[in-house]
RNA sequence: GGUGGAGUGGCCGAGAGGCGAGGCAACGGACUGCAAAUCCGUGUACACGGGUUCAAAUCCCGUACCCACCUCCA
């Protein structure tokens, strides 16, 4: 079976056939770096992180661009507010937005330009729209620089919209427009603004308007044509309507397929900071295990709305517990070694990324792996533990991370002391003191460390967290 | 006004004409000194009203409601 994907663009499903047999090419856009950035933000970053390592894995070789937009009007306000200089406001942001990758496992991009390293390749794409009379300079000597949109045929084939109907920003000042609809490719230099925050063109200082930033970048790090573009559904309309816009009248063919995620919405409404129902990435992960974030984030179908909520976090703690103390039981009998995934697996990830139906085959792995702890069919146990290994590998979950955090200076410390009270409490129970027995699985209790009596022996884990 | 997307059992969340995805919670059983974990079992859900069909959560028609995009937004 093919890699199967929904199109935006064809709104269908369609099989993946790549410009390049073997590789794959993807650009997806970045964020903006004016705030820290919140679950909705990352779970992008989470679905083209699952998209990209289950490409991978099917042996393709990828490539993946993904921007930076460290110049634009926000950045410029908000820098102006804090008072200090706006490229120190985009950095800061932008590290922050790193950090959150990295807390959730996503691996960096192939590269990750910025905005404002390709003034020159944005200024070369304004002559060449200019010279075919897709764009004008306004004509009210703002140095602003706009796309004709009625003299693309086809603008709004992307999101289905006809210029016509479109509600525009009919009350809004026209400037130097010739359509109220016409969007800015580049934005004059206004004296409000820092210098900096410019650069020399033809048609005088200004700096990059948003939509131009992708069209320029694509181009430069894909070629004319690349597989897969991708972003949040919000930016179907006008975002990436106007990159395709400006590519195509600029000669490209660019991307081939459409990928967008839905929303993390709050009490049913898309999550932003406007509405002040953002749940940052740093607080969620401060909350709940960054695996279980993520875990959280995969399992839903990418093209589905996720509502964020507290006890759906807790369940996907849970959940991904459960999967992990498999792992646990089932490492103390056998290795992991390498395997494929099972075919069940591979059929869902390459319908249209259908995580949800993979993470069911990894339960199905689980119970029938747990079943072989308790019946003692080491063979089972070692090719479900390698499967639900590999397969969590895939979804960016791998299970050598889930202990991870326990593994600093203390840890030799921590497991002579826990032996020590584990031996205590074995000793009551042989000369059948249980209350002596119980008192120590109690005051760990207290202390959330869990006592488990296995057939194998007694084991000691930290409780999950609640808050 | 235009354009999309939703509605599924106590909760989350798939599916898309005929066999109840999966998880969480709950209940019963096995196991345990008691637990925990694990395994086994227990559910007749698809907004509403019509229709098509041997068969509809899934197709068609209609209705109400919700969300999003058309302005910066993952």
């Amino acid at each position: 079976m093919t890699f199967r994907l929904y199109d935006t663009a064809t709104r269908s499903v369609r099989d993946f056939v790549p410009v390049v047999p073997g590789k794959v090419s993807i650009y997806h856009c970045g964020l903006t770096v004016q705030s820290p950035p919140h679950l909705g933000h990352i779970r992008k970053e989470v679905v083209f992180d699952v998209l990209r390592r289950w490409l991978t894995r099917s042996g393709l070789e990828v490539t993946v661009i993904a921007n930076v937009t460290d110049i634009d009007d926000k950045i410029l306000i908000k820098s102006a507010e804090a008072g200090v200089p706006w490229f120190a406001h985009a950095y800061r942001y932008e590290r922050e937005l790193h950090d959150a990758y990295d807390a959730l496992g996503c691996l960096p991009p192939t590269y990750e330009p910025r905005a404002t390293g390709h003034i020159p390749e944005m200024v070369e794409m304004i002559k060449v729209l200019i010279e075919h009379r897709h764009a004008y300079p306004a004509e009210d000597g703002s140095g602003d620089v706009y796309f004709d949109v009625r003299s693309w045929p086809t603008y709004g084939a992307l999101s289905g919209q006809k210029i016509d109907d479109m509600e525009a920003a009919a009350d809004a000042d026209p400037r130097g427009k010739r359509d109220p609809r016409d969007f800015a490719l580049w934005k004059g230099h206004k004296s409000s603004e820092p210098l900096t925050a410019s650069w020399p063109t033809p048609w005088g200082r200004g700096r990059p308007g948003w939509h131009l930033e992708c069209s320029a970048m694509a181009g430069k790090y894909l070629g004319d044509e690349f597989d897969i573009h991708g972003g949040g559904i919000d930016l179907r309309f006008p975002h990436h309507e106007n990159e395709l816009a400006q590519s195509a009248a600029a000669g490209q063919k660019f991307a081939r397929y459409w990928m967008h995620n839905a929303w993390v919405t709050a009490a049913g409404e898309k999550m932003s900071k406007s509405l002040g129902n953002g749940a940052l990435v740093s607080e969620v992960t401060r909350r709940y295990p960054a695996r279980a974030v993520r875990f959280y984030l995969v399992q839903p179908h990418y093209r589905s709305a996720i509502e964020f909520s507290d006890t759906s976090l807790k369940e996907a703690t849970t959940a991904l517990a459960r999967i992990d103390s498999f792992v646990t039981r089932a490492r103390e009998l056998t290795p992991i070694v390498a395997a494929e995934p099972p075919p069940e697996f591979a059929d869902a990830m390459n319908d249209d990324l259908g995580t949800p139906g993979a993470v069911a085959v990894i339960y199905n792995a689980v119970r029938v792996g747990n079943a072989a702890i308790d019946s003692g069919d080491l063979e089972t146990v070692g090719t479900q533990l390698a499967q639900v290994a590999v397969m969590m590998d895939i979804l960016g979950l791998s299970v050598e991370d889930a202990d991870a955090s326990a593994g600093d200076d203390l840890r030799p410390v921590l497991d002579g002391l826990m032996a020590e009270m584990i031996k205590q409490r074995a000793e009551a129970r042989e000369r059948k003191d249980f209350a002596a027995a119980d008192a120590i699985r109690n005051s760990l209790k207290q202390l959330g460390v869990v006592i488990e009596d296995t057939p194998r022996g007694t084991r000691w884990s930290l409780e999950q967290q609640e808050d």
